[in-house]
DNA sequence: GATTTCGTGTACCGTTCGGTATAGTATATT
DNA sequence: AATATACTATACCGAACGGTACACGAAATC
């Protein structure tokens, strides 16, 4: 592998087990074993080393979801496969969830923040279309597709991190009771 | 009001604004208008100076979520009650909770996440609690009950952050849709 | 074979980091 | 009036921060 993939793999690592702030450049050049120029001379500085590990990984998520959401006429199917391809993209990357769910929550004007924002625009850009496009056949929907959209991610999110915690089983009853609830409510269970 | 105050004040909203990591005990003490050994007195470090940052608002949320979620019969009324004073909360202390965010969203190695991390263990147990003593009038939710509270605290928390980015609005019939949309599915919408 | 381009190490920059030794001043206690 | 306690400023510490000037070797281009 090549300094500039071994620094990023690095990276990510070192962001989301550490946090973006609390590791050092000098940290990842040395977990790599080379020197801060070669860091310098691929990616400029610190902020673009970030962007770069965030974006292949997040592009992967987006285009996950797109498949997985594409309403085809069952509303409950699209967001069954929905939840299923959030979770199983949690599970597969998890190292890179950690750190995208961190990055997510920090305060709106730090830096980390700036970077993950304009994906985060992006994910519920798709999640919300799922709920427009189900609309039709679904009239009670219109007008909360987006609060919809907000309740979705927040709860795969804070469910997600539930699973690299190892605090929950992903499993396919797993995902039939999360579907079950968001769409029936907890007497659905 | 005393430098200890301020120094709390102030801290608060640098971590809130800006994360804990990013913000220098420089940066505080300049703001309050003082040196550093007099933040060092009251609160020996930079991690002693957060602990007590969060200690006292966060009793608050506890106190305000224990009060709501006092089950008395009414299922539906103490989760409509909590997810009201949940939000109340975060909006009338929305430096804070912006906080709580964060950390609760850090790296799980990080500093800041092991002073979050055991009252967020006593908000879960909180909500549960709530859950655990509907089961006797709900028996479907038998064996549900963390799960349940995972995704309110999920829900809650990503919905609170919305109203803080005045991307939702707060009112009453807002609570009565998350709610009735936690209860009954979206088709209940 | 000469020259340019790419990639990397050595050594260093100024700044900021969290934290402290020490001395002083006010206020309260005796 | 003497003494103890609470609080705060000056001045400093070593370490770590993000970032860079520069030189050098390897490899590709001419």
């Amino acid at each position: 592998m090549s300094n500039k993939e071994k620094l990023k793999e690095i990276a990510l690592e070192l962001f989301s087990t550490r946090g973006y702030n609390a590791v050092g450049v000098q940290d990842i050049v040395d977990s790599v074993g080379i020197t801060k120029p070669t860091l310098y001379y691929y990616f400029g500085n610190k902020h673009g080393l970030l962007t770069e590990v965030i974006k292949k990984d997040f592009d992967t998520l987006l285009g996950d979801l797109q498949l997985a959401s594409d309403y085809k006429g069952d509303f409950v199917k699209s967001i069954r496969n929905t939840i299923s391809s959030f979770f199983k993209f949690s599970t597969k990357h998890s190292i890179f969830f950690r750190l995208y769910l961190t990055l997510s929550y920090s305060p709106q004007e730090s830096e980390a923040y700036q970077v993950i924002r304009p994906y985060n625009l992006k994910l519920k850009e798709t999640i919300t279309k799922l709920f427009v496009s189900a609309v039709p056949s679904n009239g009670n929907l219109k007008g909360h597709e987006e609060m919809l959209s907000n309740a979705l991610i927040g709860l795969l999110n804070h469910y997600a991190l539930g699973l690299i915690n190892k605090e929950l089983e992903f499993n396919e009853h797993f995902i039939y009771q999360v579907s079950q609830h968001f769409m029936h409510g907890v007497y659905a269970l």
